[in-house]
DNA sequence: GGCACGTGCTAGTTTTTTCTTGCAGGTGAA
DNA sequence: TTCACCTGCAAGAAAAAACTAGCACGTGCC
């Protein structure tokens, strides 16, 4: 289920989705949950970049973080996919125009 | 009618709608085609700039140009939305990321 | 000629994003 | 204690994107 995003809302999960790593990220835990420092191995970048794209998946609503204790009692991050459907189409994207806060001069 | 795209071209279409000016450029054309110098002018943003966003939209596959002379006969270069529907969810981001070329280490 | 309108292009600056490096903390097990 | 694993953060470098300013060309009209 989806609602319709503000202009802005879109463009941070346009510009958040447009990205290799990223898409690589969501197509990782669409197979299942994972916590960051295995995903890191798995899709063989460093742990600090895999973070900064975790973080800006996560601020745009595209995946969710949750903290669990493993067996052996150490803190694991665990991040999950939210699911979500955006269609994209002329249409839509003028009506999320329309609500754009960016400021620039009067007609 | 939208086909399927490659990873890449995904990616590019994403980040090319991810942007305020660009978004209201498909929102303008939406009304109706029209020429840069005009569209500048309502937009309100100078012309060399929108020149810039035009070719990205256009080389994203988003927007047709079309050379015409007015009735004074002068050249006008005429923009158009090219309609198209796509449609993002965890799992069609999944199905795009297998084809990235994006190099990077092997597993 | 000079002005108003259309087009294209390029060089250089500013801003944003991406990425690396390196350090901090914690746990459990040998 | 030392090692292996987990986490977080921040400073600085590198790369990409956005934007400005300015020039070129063309036309028709006064």
């Amino acid at each position: 289920m989806e609602m319709s995003h503000s202009g802005d809302e879109l463009a941070r999960i346009l510009a958040t989705l447009a990205n290799p790593h990223r898409m690589r990220v969501i197509a990782a835990l669409a197979h299942g949950r994972n916590y960051v420092s295995a995903l890191a191995r798995e899709l063989g970048i460093s742990r600090p970049l895999l973070q900064l794209h975790l973080a800006k998946l996560e601020a745009a609503g595209l995946v969710t973080a949750a903290f669990e204790l493993s067996a052996d009692g150490k803190a694991m991050k665990y991040y999950d996919t939210v699911p979500f459907t955006v269609t994209l189409t002329p249409q839509s994207i003028a009506l999320a125009a329309r609500t754009l806060t960016t400021v620039e001069g009067d007609s």
